[in-house]
DNA sequence: TGGTATTTGTCCGTATGTATC
DNA sequence: GGATACATACGGACAAATACC
C-alpha cells in the first residue's frame, strides 16, 4: 500500500537521506525522537526503519542508533534493481528507449522447455524475443515466456510498449514475486545480429521468475544485456 | 539474534518447505494456526513469514493466505548470496578451496583510490590480491582493501584463510552491511596470468563494500569471477 | 568502577481495515 | 452478509547494548 503510514514515513526519511538533511556516516534521530516527529507508535516508527536498512539507506546498532549509510551514485548508467519493467527502469534513469518485437509465436510447453522455464509440460504459452534500444542503441535482448492463461490476448503491439502495464491497468493483474539468477554466458548468433557487441564476447544475463498475486508462476524471461552498460546493485544484512 | 523466537521458527518453517512438508504451490497454515501451533503471538508469525517472502519462500496473498513459491534449486555450482565469506559460500556448497595472495601492501589512500573505494584520501590500508581456487581450479580473483584501523595486524597467513574469521573471532569485530554491484569488464593481463580464462574475453565482477557494527565502512572488495561458474541469486517484492 | 539513562531488539495483546471465499 | 485471512497501527513490557556521569 503506498499511502500506508509507515511508507509515507519511509519516502519521507528516504529523502532526507538522499538530500543529505540526515547525512552520510550521521546518525538518525532516535526511534522516540521520531515518533514524536510523526505521530505515531515505536512500531510503525521501525518497519519504515527496516525498509531502509533493506534498501541500503541506514543500518542499526543496538544501544547506539540507527547510522546512515547511503552514498549518492555518480553515473548510475543503466541501474537495475527491485522488480520493475524495463519501461520504469528507463523512466527512473530518465532515458529514451523502444521495443523491436523480432519473434512473436504462441507454443505449447513440452519437457525440454519445462527445464528452463518452470512451467508445467502442456502448458500454453507466447513467446517473444524483444530487442531493447536505449538512448538510440541496442543494448538488451529479451526472450519472454508468458502463461497464456494469465497474459491473455497479448499482442505483438502491446508488446512493443509495456507487457507490465498491460497486465496491470488492462487486466488487472498484480505483479508480486520475483526470483532471479544472473550468470555470464558467451554471445550466440542471435546476439551479434541485433547488438552492436564492442569487443566483448559474452552478455549479462539476468534469468527471472516471476509471480503474480495469485502465486502463479506466469512468466520467465532470459534478458540478454551487452556488458558495457550493465549494472546490477544488491544489499544485504548479515545475519546477527 | 540466532536463538530468537521468530528466527527459530523462520528455521523450522524453511525446513519444512525445502523438504516439502509444505509444498510448491500449496498455502501455508494460516497465521491463526501457526500462532497456536508454535505458541506465540501473530506478530512473531508474521515476522517469520517475513523473512521467509524476502528470502524467496513464499509469497502472501491478501485474504487468501501464504503461497509457497519455493522450488530446489538443481545444480548450483557456485552460489553466492547474502553476506557471506568465500569459506562460508564454499562450504555451503559442499567444496574445497584454497587462496593464494599474490599481492600484500599496506597503502594509504589517494584521490584515485578515494574514487573507487569511498575511502577518505589519507587512510591507511592493506591492500591485498587473492586467488581463490575452487575443487583445484584458478576461478576468483580478489583485490581487497581493508582499513588498517578496524582489520589490525592482518598478515599474508590469515589472508590465505579468512579475513572474516579473523575478524570476528580474533578481533571481536562485526560484519553488518554489504553494498554490492555486479558488473561485466573485459579481462586485464592479470587475469589471464592467473585464470583459464577457457575462451572468455570478460569476467563477473562483483563490487563491494562493507560496514561494521560501528557503522565504519572499512572494506572495499573487488571480485573478478571466471564466468563459467558464476551464478548470483536475487529475490525482490514488488511494492503494492 | 559502577549506576543510570538512552537506544535499539524482542515479544505480546488488541483493535480496526481490507480482501477473499 | 458472514466467516476467514492477511495488513496496518497502537500500546505496553522487558531485555540487551551502549553512552555518560
Amino acid at each position: 500500500m503506498p499511502g500506508a503510514k509507515y511508507n509515507v514515513i519511509y519516502d519521507s526519511l528516504k529523502e532526507k537521506i538522499e538530500e543529505a538533511v540526515y547525512a552520510y556516516a550521521n546518525m538518525l534521530p532516535s526511534e522516540h525522537q521520531l515518533v514524536e516527529e510523526y505521530d505515531c507508535s515505536r512500531n510503525t516508527i521501525r518497519r519504515a526503519i527496516r525498509q531502509l536498512a533493506d534498501a541500503g539507506y541506514v543500518q542499526s546498532i543496538h544501544g547506539k542508533g540507527v547510522q546512515i549509510i547511503y552514498q549518492k551514485q555518480e553515473q548510475a548508467e543503466f541501474l537495475l534493481s527491485g522488480i520493475e519493467s524495463l519501461k520504469e527502469a528507463v523512466a527512473r534513469n530518465k532515458q529514451e528507449y523502444t521495443t523491436k518485437v523480432i519473434c512473436f509465436a504462441e507454443l505449447t510447453v513440452d519437457e525440454r522447455m519445462e527445464q528452463r522455464t518452470s512451467f508445467p509440460v502442456g502448458t500454453e504459452i507466447y513467446y517473444l524475443q524483444r530487442v531493447r534500444y536505449i538512448e538510440g542503441e541496442a543494448l538488451i535482448i529479451d526472450h519472454n515466456y508468458f502463461r497464456r492463461d494469465v497474459v491473455k490476448d497479448l499482442t505483438p503491439e502491446i508488446a512493443e510498449k509495456s507487457v507490465y502495464e498491460y497486465m496491470e491497468q488492462v487486466l488487472g493483474e498484480t505483479i508480486v514475486t520475483t526470483k532471479r539468477k544472473l550468470t555470464v554466458e558467451k554471445m550466440t548468433e542471435l546476439d551479434t545480429k541485433y547488438l552492436d557487441m564492442k569487443g566483448y564476447n559474452c552478455l549479462a544475463v539476468v534469468s527471472s521468475h516471476t509471480f503474480n498475486a495469485d502465486g502463479v508462476l506466469f512468466e520467465y524471461t532470459q534478458s540478454r544485456h551487452r556488458p558495457d552498460r550493465f549494472v546490477f546493485f544488491d544489499q544485504a544484512q548479515r545475519i546477527k
